[in-house]
DNA sequence: CAGATTCTATAACAGACAGTTATCGATCTC
DNA sequence: GAGATCGATAACTGTCTGTTATAGAATCTG
């Protein structure tokens, strides 16, 4: 009935003490205060303004809409303020998730870059593999995930969710064979899955082990794991320890490190596919596009440092004791 | 920017948590909503809502709005309910003025009547003579005076006032000559003015004074003034002592009664007419207009006292002393 | 006292806006 | 897989909210 247009006025003639002015003060003409008046005291049911001579002054009831605008009127300012902040990314929170091995330096790089852009944008991020990320992100919990597939898979959904989900590249991880730096295969450049058929195996998160089962099903056989953890830190000390060889991310062993295992492209060669994954509405929400844009950034970044690294691994030649499966 | 509209709307959708329930709640239909919200995000030029499945989910800056609709709508909601309690009378202020003689009973019965009948009306009373109380109506500072002229002569304002101001009759308030019980007309049953060309006068307020000068001035004489006060228990106390008379209406005899005076009526009669007097935005205050209607009926009730009153007064004779001019 | 100025009210009109109904596509449920 | 439910969209309509132009009234001024 009484809408914040009306306060307005109503204030701005309270305070000019004339429609002549109340309109010039809010850039209106002075017919339009007129007969927003009127409208105003038609609603009502009351007059709200005594017009004497030329001028008009406030009744009892224009007076209480006059008074009532303050406190109104600043309240929508704060809600429009709030927003505004929002979309201005000067506030703004993100719910970040992102698998385990993602949160070592793509996604600290990413909130850092955001951290410097847009200091009042507050992200707050928890690790969760694939598949639970995108449930939260569909049970609204979460505003983005970053994820992976191993290249001809999908994100661990069905394919129901193709257009319910954004999907953004962030890299192409390239899958290396993990070997001890003494294995008899460290020093080729390039190994076969076919020749890795009586090998002990090491395998990795859930999602892991189903795509080594995949690569050795591809060249025909099924693979010993004797090994199953998700600790990359732990499966290094195995292959380290000669107990077994593994299919890891190139990404992951960028930053889990040992000494005694050597790294070497595979053939067939596999990639693992890193995403960034929302809602076509989170993604325009300008803090999530910020992030999003800073992930994608932080990717660029790595993926250009990943050549060189990928090639010294690769190329890095062992030559130390060969240790025997367990 | 952000309207009432607005907030109520997102508000109703973290409520009800569908486009369709909050249509539903709000009385609009379904689509009606859907246009509102996309309104609201092209105008902040953010997402508001997050569209999951058949379902909907508010981002960050929808909740911001949500969180503010509370406040802002209660707000407009009590403005709202202020002002219909003035104009349901459930409240509101009217600033009376009437002059002094009229304060001993017109008034206050009007203001009874209006506090049985509107509890919450408050009513603030002064004393003025017609052209101030005139002035104050002019000047905002009152919202209804009663005042009076005598028949033929206006209100002490130019007749300019005519269509700013609204005047009600109230009373025709019978104007009688006022002398000793004992005086030598006191036995007539009506005294000619012209008859009074010799006696001493009282005159009471300005006005008073000016009226008397003007029916003596009909009659053909000036007459002889030897006392002016403004205080009609002071000139009934003259009178009484022989020291004068006077032209007084009979509203102030009714009130201000006195033993050893009588009144009688005059030739030519002469009337004072009492009215009530706002503008014409004023009277449609209800509790002015409330007001008002009290006045006139009082002033009726009054009236039909007065028949009686009056003509008692006229047929009272005296039979005492004499008492000689000053 | 008359003219100038300044204010509000009104008329006529234009565009935007906020609703409607009808219908479609998608999703969840049974 | 069929039906029900929900949101999006299209097309349309009426009202509302502004505008400009002009008239009328009141105050100020010379």
């Amino acid at each position: 009935m009484i809408d914040a247009a009306g306060l307005r006025v109503m204030r701005a003639i309270a305070d000019e003490g004339s429609f002549t002015a109340a309109a010039l003060s809010l850039g209106y003409s002075q017919p339009a205060i007129s007969q927003m008046v009127r409208r105003l005291e038609t609603r009502t049911g009351t007059t709200l303004v005594e017009r004497v001579g030329r001028s008009v002054r406030l009744t009892e009831a224009g007076q209480v809409l006059a008074r009532h605008a303050g406190p109104v009127l600043s309240a929508l300012d704060a809600a429009e303020e709030e927003v505004a902040a929002i979309a201005g990314l000067r506030s703004g929170r993100v719910r970040l998730m992102a698998f385990p091995s993602a949160s070592a330096t793509l996604v600290p790089r990413a909130l850092a870059k955001v951290k410097a852009e847009h200091p009042g944008v507050s992200i707050t991020f928890s690790e969760a593999e694939p598949p639970e990320s995108l449930a939260a992100l569909r049970a609204g919990e979460c505003d983005l995930a970053v994820a992976f597939a191993y290249e001809g898979t999908d994100l661990g959904r069905g394919e129901e969710d193709l257009d319910a989900f954004v999907t953004t590249p962030l890299l192409d991880d390239e899958v290396l064979l993990a070997v001890p730096r003494d294995h008899e295969l460290a020093a080729s450049g390039n190994v076969d899955m076919a020749a890795l058929k009586d090998e002990t195996w090491i395998a990795g998160c859930p999602r892991c082990r189903g795509h080594l089962l995949q690569l050795a099903s591809e060249a025909g056989y099924v693979p010993d794991v004797a090994y199953e953890t998700e600790d990359y830190v732990a499966v290094m000390g195995l292959i380290a320890e000669g107990l077994g060889i593994a299919v890891i991310p190139d990404l992951i062993l960028r930053t889990v490190h040992h000494e005694e295992v050597a790294a070497l492209p595979m053939t067939p060669a596999s990639r693992r596919n890193i995403v960034a994954v929302t809602t076509p509405d989170l993604q325009r929400v300008p803090a999530v596009k910020a992030t999003l844009d800073a992930l994608v950034e932080s990717a660029r970044e790595a993926s250009a440092k990943a050549g060189q690294r990928t090639t010294r691994g690769g190329t890095k030649s062992a030559k130390c004791k060969p240790v025997p499966t367990a």
